[in-house]
RNA sequence: GGGCGCAUAGCUCAGCGGUAGAGCACUACCUUGACAUGGUAGGGGUCACAGGUUCAAUCCCUGUUGCGCCCA
């Protein structure tokens, strides 16, 4: 016997170890069947489980574990990312705590502690993802510094490297300085921020004075020139001459470049070539020097400026400018304006609102930052990938995020990959004398070309840094297939089928893998991006640590289900949109899958068991043929749902037939021949179809709410795991459509019944006997054959035809040709009655005058489409009919 | 400034060139032998606004307003 009501507690775990035991997510290159493969994106091996996380992994899921249904050869790649930056900070915050620092204790040292981190508390999210279902194949979890996906680095690296493709270069990145690395331009998010702009008072060698506007002036110790426009006609006479950089004493030139906005400020603009990423431009198109001002710490450091120092009374000191060496930037930025006042070379300062780059991660004010780093050129890499877009083998879900790929992938910079840290794939390039690099898979090789160089052996040193962790990410396609060995999954499951994740990983994750994939794969990654939206909470905010709305899905799990929790997200994910979350929503879906759990109930306690062999074109009753019709179409439509990734539309689906139409129609107009008294052959029947639709409902639903149709599968003994069951294909059935027809009419017969008995307030208790007027043969058969449903379901204690005068005191409805008679007697109240008949014969009139004026109207039946002016003039007809019956009752009643 | 998206019932969202839907919430009634995490019936919408195309617009086009996101 079934519990009274679904724990999941009691089963999830149980159920879960189960299927792990018997190896259904296990995935198997030799195995038959179509591929069908999905790479997870790796989290971040430091992150624990957030709902971003539980709706990317639960699509997944709902996909592979379909996909496994249709008998495709399923791979599910799990794994986690090494993710750089954060693990380096997190592991750095546990030793700060025990007082020690990295840099004394060593790089080896180091990493030995972050290897002991990872072990112990790395990857969580592993584990917590199994609690929502997931079902990838474990066993083959890759981490992005394995052995075997380093070499995968080291490879690409130095094949790029070979191909010209990767390269050393020194210009200006974004550097952040808390970190004291190279991040990339995606991981600066620019904050409006409010500050102040300064006007500066620089005097020419003329003796006149040119004013800049600036929002940074501590940088005027690295300008190096000053700009106008070249059609400015307020300084074309001032084109060629000097200026002098006050406090540093500097001779910096006065340079026309359109880059200056004439109605920007004052149309002039101080050029730091070395601190801002426009001002770079212009002195390289200048061939302005670019001395650096800041250190990687972004403290003041004068090591580039101070040959060029000069005192000059009232306008520079060396002594000045010395003082502020060692300085934080901010710090620098108050004295010298104080300075600058005290010299009387501030002409003014509004206030402004600009935009100031924070390192999105430390949240550290981001400073360009002039230095040698690795690049890779990611512009000659995205050509394949935009074709390969544009030529659809690979396609976004929705489209509309092509756009958005285009526009990044056209206009790409060069990828900066390499970072100051310690914790990643250290870059494969050594350094020997006179500045000769070797880039080999490893010392060795990096030995031997220095050597066929130098014709000797020569000591080389290492690169210090390490690669961009997207770097390695990019390879994730196939690195974890094992390349570059040649796996039979690597010619099984790449190209990958689905990759599922967020828009706001397009530029980092989807579109490199899609370079690194095309070029040493030369096949794209995978065939469709489906992009989802982000989740917020209930308000549509986003969710985030420090607001505190964060909804933890593992505690949703606990409280309500994993499956509550999967059916919620799935049925809240429409196409591409962000999805507002509250634990409200997994309440609700808990009540259905407590509908599911005591329909299967019901259908245990009447002996509905799966029958072997069941036939569904065998099925004779009426209602068999009619829920199997339902079921199939249901079916379909879940499977086209799910074909289009419309998440919404197959849990929608999937409530509906079985709430709105299993559970609430064909349960209750079962129930007459599931009874005692029923005949027998035919109780059978519908025992069996009943059993085939229950089993059908657990398939179908098994890749959104897994555990319940499991339990469910197993507990009325369908026969091995629903898991490892083929999704259904329903053949068509013939009669179905009489089928249809029949029921449906009982459906309307019995909602008419009911919506008089409550608009008359008829106590429920209390039967009625119904007549049937005007009626066919056909229909008074029906009335016969479901006499005893409809009096159950409609508390009716009698149905006959009427013969004779309509009765008085009777509430009247119509049904196709007939007419419905309850004789009241006592009961209703005539007023409310012609009320009643009033406002439905008001609301036919209003729709066959919508419809007459259609018709009339020559135009429409001129040009609209045949079938909708037919459609039109059956609905004119059929409305014409009910409201003739509706007015003859109202007479009737007014009669009395 | 450029680009994109959104605006439909109190809330969350589907939808679609021809008849406006669901879930939740709400109202009334009901402990009928699967389920009160339930059942039955019901109320509730100038589909943001203004033009245009069309026989017909919530849907297509243009503009306006409001909100959100991305890029510079």
């Amino acid at each position: 016997m079934l519990e009274k009501s679904f724990d999941p507690a009691s089963c999830e775990a149980r159920l879960y170890a189960q299927w792990e035991a018997a190896g259904l997510f296990r995935a198997d290159p030799d195995a038959p069947g179509a591929p069908f493969s999905i790479m997870f994106p790796p989290p971040n091996v430091t992150g624990t489980l957030h709902f971003g996380h539980a709706l990317d992994f639960v699509l997944q899921d709902i996909l592979i574990r379909w996909k496994r249904l249709e008998g495709r050869n399923v791979l599910w790649q799990p794994g986690t990312d090494h993710a750089g930056i954060a693990t380096q900070m997190v592991v750095e915050r546990v030793l700060d705590r025990e007082g020690l620092d990295r840099k004394a204790m060593g790089r080896e040292a180091f990493l030995d502690r972050v290897w002991d981190w990872k072990a112990q508390s790395g990857g969580q999210i592993i584990t917590q993802l199994r609690r929502l279902g997931a079902s990838a194949d474990w066993e083959r979890e890759r981490f992005t510094m394995d052995e075997g996906l380093s070499r995968a680095v080291r490879e690409v690296f130095v094949t790029l490297y070979r191909q010209g493709l990767i390269y050393r270069a020194k210009r200006l990145v974004n550097w952040d300085p808390a970190f004291r690395s190279a991040i990339s331009d995606l991981e600066v998010e620019n904050r409006e921020t409010r500050g102040s702009m300064w006007y500066l008072r620089y005097p020419v060698e003329d003796g006149s004075t040119i004013v800049v506007g600036t929002t940074r002036p501590e940088t005027m110790l690295g300008d190096t020139a000053v700009a106008v426009h070249p059609e400015d006609e307020r300084y074309t006479g001032l084109v060629g001459l000097s200026v002098t950089l006050p406090l540093t004493g500097r001779r910096i030139p006065i340079v026309a470049d359109s880059y200056s906005d004439p109605e920007k400020g004052s149309g002039a603009v101080k050029i730091t070539p070395a601190h801002d990423f426009n001002d770079f431009e212009v002195g390289k198109r200048h061939d302005l020097p670019m001395p650096s001002i800041l250190d990687a710490g972004a403290a003041i450091c004068l090591d580039e400026i101070s040959g060029e120092m000069r005192d000059i009374e009232g306008l520079a000191s060396k002594a000045f400018v010395e003082s502020l060496s060692g300085m934080d930037r901010l710090e620098a930025r108050k004295t010298i304006v104080a300075e600058l006042e005290r010299l009387d070379l501030i002409e003014k300062i509004e206030p402004h609102t600009l935009q100031v780059p924070h390192a999105e991660r430390g949240g550290a004010i981001v400073e360009p930052r002039l230095t040698e780093q690795w690049y890779c050129d990611a512009a000659t890499l995205a050509g394949p990938a935009i074709e390969a877009v544009e030529s659809e083998r690979i396609r976004f879900e929705p489209r509309q995020w092509e756009n958005t790929f285009f526009a990044w992938m056209r206009d790409i910079q060069p990828w900066c990959i390499s970072r100051q840290l310690w914790w990643g794939h250290r870059i494969p390039a050594w350094y020997g004398p006179e500045g000769s690099v070797f880039v080999a898979h490893d010392e060795a090789g990096a030995l031997e070309e220095a050597r066929a160089r130098f014709g000797a052996d020569v000591t080389l040193t290492r690169d210090e840094d390490v690669l961009d962790t997207w770097f390695s990410s990019a390879l994730w396609p196939f690195s974890t297939l094992g390349w570059p060995e040649k796996t039979s999954e690597l010619a099984r499951y790449y190209p990958t089928s689905v990759l599922v994740t967020g828009f706001d990983i397009i530029f980092f994750w989807v579109a490199r893998m899609m370079m690194m994939g095309l070029h040493f794969m030369d096949d794209v990654p995978f065939r469709t991006v489906l992009i989802h939206g982000l989740v917020r909470d209930e308000r549509g905010q986003k969710m985030s640590k420090s607001k505190g709305n964060g909804l933890d899905p593992l505690e949703l799990v606990a409280e309500f289900g994993a499956d509550a929790t999967r059916m919620a997200i799935c049925a809240l994910t429409g196409p591409g949109r962000d999805i507002k979350f509250g634990r409200k929503r997994v309440e609700d879906y808990r009540t259905f899958i407590t509908k599911i759990w005591n329909a299967a109930r019901f259908c245990e306690m009447n002996a509905v068991r799966p029958v072997e062999g069941f036939d569904p074109a065998c099925v004779r009753s009426v209602l068999g043929r009619w829920i199997l019709d339902e079921a199939a179409g249901a079916v379909k439509a879940a499977k086209d749902a799910l074909d289009a990734y419309r998440f919404d539309e197959y849990a929608a689906t999937c409530y509906r037939f079985v709430w709105n139409v299993f559970c609430d129609w064909y349960l209750e107009l079962a129930k007459s021949a599931l009874s005692a008294e029923a005949d027998s052959a035919e109780r059978e029947e519908i025992r069996a179809v009943t059993a085939h639709v229950l089993g059908l409902i657990l398939q179908v639903m098994h890749p959104v709410i897994p555990f319940v149709t499991e339990e469910l599968w197993q507990a009325f003994g369908y026969g091995g795991s629903v898991a490892q069951s083929r999704w259904p294909e329903e053949a068509p059935l013939s009669h179905a459509a009489e089928a249809s027809r029949e029921i449906d009419w009982l459906i309307r017969l019995i909602g008419e019944i009911r919506a008089i008995r409550s608009e008359m307030n008829i106590p429920p208790a209390r039967t009625v006997p119904v007549l049937i007027r005007d009626a066919s043969a056909e229909t008074l058969d029906r009335a016969g054959r479901w006499a005893g449903v409809i009096g159950r379901m409609a508390r009716v204690d009698s149905v006959a035809a009427l013969a004779g005068e309509t009765p008085r005191n009777a509430a009247l409805s119509v049904i196709d040709e007939a007419t419905l008679v309850l004789p009241l007697e006592g009961l209703i109240d005539i007023a409310a009655e012609i009320q009643r008949l009033g406002k439905e014969i008001e609301r036919l009139g209003k729709e066959i005058d919508k419809v007459e004026r259609k018709l009339g109207n020559a135009d429409f039946v001129a040009r609209a489409k045949p079938e909708v002016v037919e459609e039109n003039r059956e609905r004119l007809g059929s409305f014409s009919h009910d409201m003739q019956r509706l007015q003859a009752a109202l007479s009737r009643l007014s009669e009395a």
